[in-house]
DNA sequence: GCGGATCAC
DNA sequence: TATGGTGATCCGC
């Protein structure tokens, strides 16, 4: 037993199970007992290479782990509470533009491979078999999972786990084909839907829905195929489900009717007379007109196509969509009602494993945070933000409050194209070089079918250890042909081989990737044209909603000449030269954020101004920083004195602020981990001033609730202090968005613990809990500006500068092209990339303000 | 821009 | 005997 074993038998071992995908939490076990089939897993793959790499890669991640929980043990309290502030102010404003009016359905096609190979082969019913080689399985159907046979396992294993599985070999032919008619079928519900692979989809079916309220009922009459009794595996009340449709009826009778009778769009209406037979409308089944019907009939559809069944969650969004789809699966549907209390109810337990985008390593460093399911993610959100990424927290945030994409994007343009191919060790140059050259060609016949050339090539490199490399080159001019990608690509490898010699590369993977494609440079070309002429002057074109990605951010505010090819290094010299300022970086990140914001910031405010032209006009601003009204100027002088304001330092008052926090904080702390394990207690609401009328707390718009006549009131700068109650209270208020009953108050539980204090004499005027000034204004949004700025004024960037740990979750849905199938035939053309969680960056009519994303980073 | 990591399917 | 292929994203450099 050598070392790593004997660390295998301590305590690491249900850890690296987990990293293998084995004894996982996804996984159903009913048939073979977990610890038998972990047992069987870990003699067949221990002492393997396979297995000291993913101990190698386990040690990594522990590691990574470890570092986390150093910094999380560095933070002080008043850290803490700055934190809580700022996310809070983020979820509130996320809370203000939760969606709820869109359904969503994922369609899942149950083990779908598998499940066609048993259509087509009788004598596969009944038994486990799984779709894959010997060295790698797809996918496997419900009879084999029960002795923990799943997809992504080499077939070998499967074997030892299941002596009599049979493993067929792919035909994705065969699931092209039946993927087609599931899709075509989607196609009338939702012609924009979103294929994520043969076997998944995403559709928008909210404009079905419309439509559908006034369709008679014989247009949603479908007939029963008698012969339709597929084998499930699962018993009891998903087959009694089924049957219910399981009449016995005239084959003739039930096929799709000829095209020619169909009226248009509706394919599957049969003609009057054959509505008109009783033993038809007898062997008929008509669906409702709700989401949850329009679904079945989905599934029964594709059931009766195609003889295979589908999962269906139906939710609004598709996060939800994604993870409802999994709850009643296989044959099964369920829905999320789209009002803030399903929800949250539904959101409450679920282990954030279930959620697309939280893997293995994640879930393992947030357990170390004791975070397993939502509710516990919303409850650290604070500590999130300060250990992780900005993009990371947010997405974090996103899903903890059950939000996600609402709209199914076609945005997506393929960004690389790659081969790569997996073999038995090749050590000899020679040999590497001619299998280098094959790929190339491989990969420019593919990249000349969609007429891609590209200016990147990286190579991958796997060792007979499974370590693998990356080697890139990008160079000036783009490359498509066999020759031309060879030509870098050699030189990538030669390198490699040089770098080990005299040793051989002992290669098991080699692959080729083509990226930074021409037409991805052309795009970028026209943009920095466009940001050449915004940055003459014409900058209100942010406020079109076009918010900007990072790279595009720095470029708006930079000159031109900066976006070219310079190293990371120079570009930061540049920056310090550029912005003439002899101070940290902090403050230059600052600026650059503020100026980038400010003005689509405050167009958003007036939200009058909804196209270029508009934002050109001259029109009444208030100023955020000093609220006071800058009648008829245009934007470009609004923010000269908007950027004049905030030049000005803060006031003294920022010292009260801290010590105030201080004296709290400690005791805040603690009242934030004495109610982190108790979600569900109505907790501390009462201690907060009830004077407060949070009038719109229904996710409307706050600024059109509040009385905008007293923006000229009196600016009263007698600072509030702060009470130790109330900073426990901006803690305390929001810990758990699960708690209560009424969806408004909920709401505004959420809200307070960012809520100002209003003046109990005019209830108007509002306090900065940051300046912790009373400011001169009633615009609740105005106000929440001049909050983010005071947060913008440096404050906020310390805390900032601990953070370390990233989570690589999707921000698009990452929907491979080729997708373990695909590859073979022709891909199809996907719909495109849409944006799965933040949508921070997304167009949002009532979104009034992205300060705090676009401060970050 | 590069390289390693993570994730989905 | 034996642990995949493709694409996307993020982050630190």
């Amino acid at each position: 037993m050598d070392n790593n074993t004997k660390e295998m038998n301590n305590n690491n071992k249900d850890d690296l199970l987990l990293r293998m995908g084995l004894n996982d939490n996804k996984a159903g076990m009913e048939g073979l007992d977990k610890e038998k089939i972990n047992k069987i897993i870990m003699e067949a793959t221990k002492g393997s290479k396979f297995y000291r790499n993913e101990l190698k890669k386990e040690k990594q991640v522990n590691q990574r782990i470890e570092n986390m929980m150093q910094q999380k043990a560095q933070i002080t309290h008043q850290q803490l509470r700055k934190a809580q502030l700022q996310v809070d102010r983020f979820a509130m404003e996320l809370e203000r533009n939760r969606n709820l009016n869109n359904t969503i359905v994922h369609v899942d096609m149950d083990a779908f491979y598998a499940a066609v190979e048993m259509r087509d082969n009788p004598e596969l019913k009944d038994k486990p078999i799984a779709v894959g080689s010997m060295s790698m399985l797809s996918t496997s159907n419900y009879h084999a999972r029960r002795f923990g046979v799943r997809a992504a396992m080499p077939g070998f294993i499967a074997k030892r786990l299941c002596p009599q599985l049979i493993i067929v070999p792919p035909n994705f032919d065969k699931y092209r084909a039946v993927s087609k008619e599931v899709k075509d079928i989607l196609a009338e519900y939702d012609p924009n839907f979103m294929a994520m692979s043969l076997d998944e989809a995403y559709l928008n079916i909210t404009m079905h829905l419309q439509e559908r309220q006034n369709w008679p009922e014989d247009r949603r009459r479908y007939f029963i195929k008698a012969e339709n009794s597929v084998e499930i595996d699962k018993p009891g009340e998903e087959v009694k489900k089924l049957r219910e449709y399981e009449c016995s009826i005239s084959p003739l009778l039930f096929e799709d009717s000829p095209p020619d009778t169909q009226p248009p769009g509706s394919p599957f209406q049969l003609n009057s007379e054959e509505q008109n037979s009783p033993q038809i409308l007898q062997n008929s089944v008509v669906f409702g007109i709700s989401a949850e019907e329009v679904v079945k009939e989905i599934r029964f559809r594709i059931e009766q196509k195609t003889t295979l069944t589908a999962s269906a969650g139906i939710a609004p969004n598709t996060m939800l969509a994604k993870v409802c789809s999994d709850k009643n699966k296989p044959n099964g549907q369920y829905q999320i009602l789209p009002s803030r209390q399903a929800v949250m109810d539904f959101i409450k337990d679920l282990p954030i494993r279930k959620v697309s985008g939280i893997g293995k390593v994640t879930e393992k460093m947030l357990k170390a945070l004791g975070i397993i399911t939502c509710t516990e993610l919303y409850q650290q959100r604070a500590v999130l933000s300060l250990l992780f990424s900005e993009v990371s927290w947010h997405y974090f945030l996103h899903l903890s409050l059950g939000l996600g994409s609402t709209d199914l994007e076609r945005d997506g343009e393929r960004k690389s194209m790659s081969v790569e191919r997996t073999f038995s060790e090749l050590s000899k140059a020679k040999d590497q070089y001619s299998l280098c050259r094959e790929l190339c060609a491989d990969l420019a016949q593919d990249l000349q079918k969609e007429g891609l050339k590209g200016r990147t090539v990286t190579i991958k490199l796997k060792n007979v250890n499974f370590e693998v490399k990356t080697r890139a080159s990008t160079v000036s001019s783009a490359v498509s042909t066999a020759d031309e990608i060879f030509a870098v690509a050699k030189d990538l490898l030669r390198t490699e081989i040089n770098a080990d010699s005299p040793h051989p590369l002992r290669l098991r993977l080699m692959g080729v990737r083509v990226s930074a494609f021409y037409n991805e440079e052309n795009k970028k070309q026209q943009q920095r044209s466009i940001i050449g002429f915004l940055q003459t002057g014409n900058q209100a074109l942010s406020s079109t909603g076009c918010s900007l990605d990072k790279t595009d951010r720095n470029e708006f505010v930079k000159p031109l000449e900066m976006s070219h090819k310079k190293s990371f290094f120079d570009k930061k010299r540049s920056e310090r030269i550029w912005s003439h300022q002899d101070t940290s970086k902090c403050e230059i990140v600052d600026k650059q954020s503020l100026q980038t914001s400010q003005p689509f910031q405050v167009l958003k405010m007036n939200e009058n101004l909804e196209t270029p032209e508009n934002s050109n006009n001259c029109q009444t601003f208030t100023c955020p920083v000093c609220f006071s009204e800058q009648g008829s100027i245009n934007l470009e002088a609004f923010n000269k004195h908007v950027d004049t304001c905030l030049d000005e330092p803060l006031t003294s008052e920022d010292s009260k602020m801290s010590s105030c926090s201080r004296a709290s904080s400690s005791e805040a702390y603690q009242e934030e981990n004495a109610h982190s394990s108790s979600l569900c207690e109505k907790q501390d609401c009462e201690t907060y001033p009830k004077n407060i009328e949070v009038s719109s707390v229904d996710g409307g718009d706050l600024v059109e609730t509040e009385d905008s006549s007293s923006k000229a009131a009196s600016m009263n700068t007698s600072a509030n202090n702060c009470s130790k109650e109330e900073c426990c209270n901006i803690i305390n208020k929001s810990s758990s968005p699960f708690s209560l009953e009424n969806e408004n108050v909920k709401i505004l539980s959420q809200q307070e613990s960012f809520q100002p204090r209003t003046n109990e004499v005019t209830g108007q005027a509002l306090v900065c809990p940051v300046c912790n000034l009373e400011q001169k204004t009633s615009d609740l949004t105005l106000f929440n500006v001049h909050v983010d700025i005071c947060l913008n004024k440096g404050i906020i960037q310390e805390l900032r500068n601990n953070e370390v740990n990233s989570v690589n979750h999707p921000k698009k849905s990452s929907r491979s092209c080729t997708d373990r199938v695909q590859k073979a035939s022709g891909r199809t053309k996907r719909p495109g990339l849409r944006t799965k969680h933040s949508t921070s960056k997304k167009k949002k009519p009532n979104n009034p303000r992205h300060t705090l994303d676009i401060f970050f980073k």
